[in-house]
DNA sequence: GTAATCATTAAGTCTGTGTAAACAGTCCGC
DNA sequence: GCGGACTGTTTACACAGACTTAATGATTAC
């Protein structure tokens, strides 16, 4: 599973912060483009379809607020996140700015760290599919590890067959339909006949024996103790 | 379509913060549920499974880091939305806070106003990406699980039934025509006799135990408590 | 009262799933 | 390179239950 660089813009016209952040958000891997006033991030927005906005309330030609406002009447930037950034704290501003449709608010000056860590919480709440060790009722489930283990039992899967649990288990009592399955654990291009899930889901209920994934015929299949 | 309270969980050791936070979040709607310590809040967020939990840092038993690391360790808390609240606004505790896997991190004092479009925010973005479950009086249906729950029992219904349930509850009172019927569960090309709409409506009726489905005599059927 | 429409039931068909077994590919140690 | 162990995939078949149909009885409209 690989994981494209995620598109951030930056709009500030003070270039030595535009410089900062940029450092700091490279370092971290995301993909950065900036802007230097509220027309330019328009213009850039709309051509590059980044998956986040900072913006810088105070900027020539248009604000912060404007330019959000504007991404958020047009529904390419409806799920894109956006976050404030500014010198000017008041309360008010920080309300209008949130109930824009802003995401985050931040107030200069701000640590570089707080600030990745406010970007990424956001992207956290966005992406699901993060490896972290998942525990239900007496199962826990440890990706990194790839380790499954059932009260005190630590149980070995295949590589698919772990692929496939920790797919029904981020999500327990969702039905996924085989479609999805295939998609998530397979990929979209590769073809595998129907049985190739059943005899997966077979072998993972052999190995757990437990009865923790029910079928929904006609359907797909969910996780559930 | 009725949109259920969200609920919030707010944990803090001094009572009169809690009840200022509650009083705020009461008026917006939210359902509120109270905790004054990191055992109690675990406790009372595992049996009342809140939308968003309000997290001091510093609290008896324990603290709001320990309890965020022990709920996002558990799928069930996975997508639950986390609010750090503290006084002790130092860069390390805020950057750990974050990283532990909360949503937002808010330093005391702060403004009623201020933090209400912070929750609202965080719920604005969730919106976007949760199926929408719907309830009628006692009776909800879960298309993402496939479950419909007439007040505490869960009822399986088939693929067919489940389709046919879901478009009559999706709008209340409207009567379905037979071929309306036909094209959305079935679709435009299927050949099925009349009959067979009844038969699932009756299986439906049958096994919900309760009469909310009414014929209406040469048009159609409609969903009705 | 009659015809049309719907409910109910039973029975048959058919689709989807569980399971076992076999095959192909990969990774290892030797 | 060779053989064994293991994983991933396919195939074939049996079975359950979902779906459909048809036949009969009940209800409604006119």
């Amino acid at each position: 599973m690989e994981t494209k660089a995620r598109k951030v813009l930056i709009a500030d016209d003070e270039p030595d912060i535009l410089e900062i952040l940029k450092y700091n958000l490279s370092n971290e891997g995301y993909e950065v483009i900036t802007a230097k006033d509220g027309d330019e991030a328009l213009e850039k927005a709309r051509r590059t379809q980044p998956d986040l906005v900072i913006l810088d309330v105070m900027m020539p030609k248009k604000t912060g607020v404007e330019v959000c406002e504007l991404l958020r009447s047009q529904a390419a930037f409806k799920d894109t996140l956006i976050i404030f950034l500014t010198a000017v704290n008041d309360e008010g501003t920080q309300i209008r700015g949130l109930e824009t449709g802003a995401d985050d608010y931040l107030s200069k000056p701000i640590s570089p760290k707080v600030f990745l860590s406010r970007v990424n919480a956001l992207f956290r709440r966005l992406n699901k599919t993060e490896a972290r060790v998942l525990t239900l009722e007496n199962m826990t489930i440890d990706p990194e590890r790839f380790i499954v283990k059932v009260g005190d039992e630590e149980i070995i899967l295949a590589k698919k067959e772990f692929e496939l649990l920790c797919l029904l288990a981020q999500k327990p009592g969702r039905v996924f339909l085989r479609n999805e399955i295939l998609n998530q654990v397979w990929g979209n291009d590769v073809i595998v006949g129907d049985r190739t899930i059943d005899v997966h889901i077979r072998k993972i209920r052999q190995k757990l024996g437990i009865d923790c994934i029910t079928t929904v015929k006609g359907v797909g299949y969910k996780f559930e103790l």
